[in-house]
DNA sequence: CACCAAATAGACAGCTCTGTCTATTTCCTT
DNA sequence: AAGGAAATAGACAGAGCTGTCTATTTGGTG
């Protein structure tokens, strides 16, 4: 059985799609095992057999979401083209997007940021990862576009890109993307000149 | 017995003193009525006495601490003079201490949001009611700088402070006040010229 | 067909949770 | 000193939690 199997036995990748809708939609603590395994209509052994704890399976459902995240988001800037602006934009867009989805209730890794606000603990470092790597994408275009510091003009897109997530969720619109896009414009232009 | 008077109960204050302490350190859902009331030395019908429920304790205690963080931010701000910008720094300054504050754990409304992510959650409504009053404090300083569009300014501005308190947390660095100070800056310039 | 790994149901331990209830005691005010 | 509101300890209900264990069944492969 090689490692790989592991994780491709389609019972552990039902049990992930499932974690992965209900913690989105109720929140980490407080979907418990047993209703996750009713829902997934799955044994509790098949569970522990794939994952040591449901903390192990919560770092396993941030680290494929944040998988598929940067897919899609590489995807959405690659479609923009070449101007590092229209790349930033196509970002925004896409959170736009993701706003107006019916089953949007903000994001699953600030999320997980707030429920488990240890910052050692393994489900805080494993959705602090992937705001990083976000912030890696973005300095990557404000790398290209010139920007004096790109690496602070990044994080400083990420603020933007985080606090647009949560005004998005409270107020239920995708007006955020609208605000935060049009901001993240300004700086980039700004420090470019 | 006034109803004031059931507000300024000792027993009353005290307990929400620890429920504000207990909910900051540990998280809203993970600190249960037991602990809270052991912590406290109180007696579990003093609480149901002074609160329907622990929700709406959480309520209260969410509300006691945006009505003290309204206040120590308009000190703040009123400290800083006449200049707009000058003002609008000041918030960024007192983000920066209050990151390099032992206890800091990020923000204790932020966390309300993500632990009770339901929109239409009273929990979520008064963590969110705090978000809306530190937009209409910094609409106040970028309608007296002049900025052409003020509430969608503040909007931005929202966003960098929410961005920052949570990269802060997760990196424990006060370095994103500095960062989202920053950007303000250059967004308030920008939005008056 | 035979084998063996994987998945199953379901009990179980040992907690913790919110909220209710009772019976008693404290303490302030008149 | 007496009355009454407030606080107390502690049991209780009814449920939920994570993780372990056993005994059985399924299903694909040599």
């Amino acid at each position: 059985m090689s490692a790989a199997a592991e994780t491709s036995s389609p019972k552990r990748a039902h049990l992930m799609a499932t974690a992965r809708r209900l913690f989105y939609r109720d929140g980490y603590r407080v979907v418990g095992i047993d209703t996750l395994l009713a829902e997934a209509g799955v044994a509790k052994m098949t569970l522990y057999n794939h994952f040591a704890s449901k903390e192990d399976l919560i770092v396993a459902v941030l680290e494929e979401q944040d998988a598929e995240v940067q897919t899609a988001l590489a995807a959405a800037v690659e479609a923009a083209g070449h101007s590092p602006a229209r790349r930033l934009q196509a970002i925004f867009d896409w959170l736009k997007v993701w706003f107006e989805s019916d089953d949007f209730k903000g994001c699953g890794f600030l999320r997980a940021l707030s429920e488990y606000p240890e910052p050692d603990h393994p489900i805080h470092r494993a959705a602090w990862r992937h705001k990083q790597a976000v912030n890696i994408m973005l300095g990557q275009i404000t790398a290209d576009a010139g920007a004096k510091h790109p690496a602070e003009l990044a994080n400083a897109l990420g603020l933007l890109v985080n606090g647009a997530i949560i005004s998005a969720h409270a107020t239920r619109s995708s007006a955020p993307a609208k605000t935060a896009g049009t901001a993240a414009a300004t700086l980039l232009k700004n420090s470019v000149a």
